[in-house]
DNA sequence: GAAATTGGTTACAAAAGTATAACTATTATT
DNA sequence: AATAATAGTTATACTTTTGTAACCAATTTC
């Protein structure tokens, strides 16, 4: 680890760490103002939109959510009739989750309502300035998410 | 609006949707593992330390905290002796929440403790993704800075 | 084939965040 | 001077999330 490295990487955290509760503030308040669903049960929905088709388990470890939630969660999801459970033909045990089609459109609109504030934040900026916060974010995106989702520690691997 | 400035916002946004719950769920996380401190007071930490000097109501206007909650948080606060009241000599009124010295102090080790497991997962990517993120993380850190915590709607501004 | 492990659910307790109303003290309005 | 508005606190109720333990069913291990 070189020492320029080093000082990225404490730059990067300090970065990060000042972006979280930006999100976070804006999101959950117009998940709660805005929709009938929980923060969490939208960041399901999310996972299913990109694996289409996920075990409890792995949605548990995806999203560190004890499983017990993630049961409550799906729970819910189901009696909105967005998502359906699977039974896995090659082991009785697993519980598949996979979105239905309704639950696809409904996800989608509920991301417009959300994210209307979001937009029109973003629609006062420069065009310069949204070409470079697309640029960022897809970066920033592509490379949390490969850091992230994917096994840190040994056994603490999510599949998938 | 040009068309492509359109699109461009709709992908920040799915981009931003898709980092927030990598964040969120590393950060929390950690918060709870390693801290006798809630994710909320952190956030304000983190707001001081940039503002210097805040009143109440900045605080929950800044961090879309309702009232009774800072007040909550900041009794916390204080007895960790993290932070220190104010009387404020123009309005006796408001009431400036500063970072002690020992806040100061213990905040940056905090975050030192929390980020670990983060930095890790940095540390095991190439220099040019690392030199990548690090660019990415800091434009994002800066315009989302600018649009999220000044003021959106006329009349809900938070000043300073 | 017995024992241990894994996937999922149930039940319960506790922490954290949100929302609202009522209240005091101070300042601004008129 | 009376009234309205603002800053902050207290109290209360509720939702969301986290954590733990016990449990069943199915699979793996030895």
């Amino acid at each position: 680890m070189s020492e320029n490295a080093q000082i990225s990487i404490d730059k990067i955290v300090e970065n990060l760490i000042s972006i979280h509760p930006l999100l976070s503030k804006n999101f959950t308040r117009a998940i709660r103002s805005k929709t009938n669903l929980n923060p969490g049960s939208l960041f399901i929905l999310g996972l299913l939109k990109k694996y289409t088709v996920l075990s409890m388990t792995e949605i548990g470890c995806k999203l560190s959510m004890p499983k017990p939630h993630v049961t409550a969660q799906i729970d819910k999801l189901i009696a909105e009739e967005m998502v359906e459970r699977l039974n896995d033909p090659n082991d009785r045990r697993i519980i598949n989750i996979r979105l239905t089609d309704n639950g696809l459109k409904d996800f989608e609109s509920i991301k417009l309502e959300i994210t209307e504030e979001l937009r029109h934040r973003i629609e006062k900026l420069s065009t310069e300035k949204i070409e470079r916060l697309y640029a960022a974010s897809a970066v920033a995106r592509e490379i949390l998410t490969e850091i992230m989702i994917e096994p840190s520690t040994p056994g603490n691997d999510c599949k998938r």
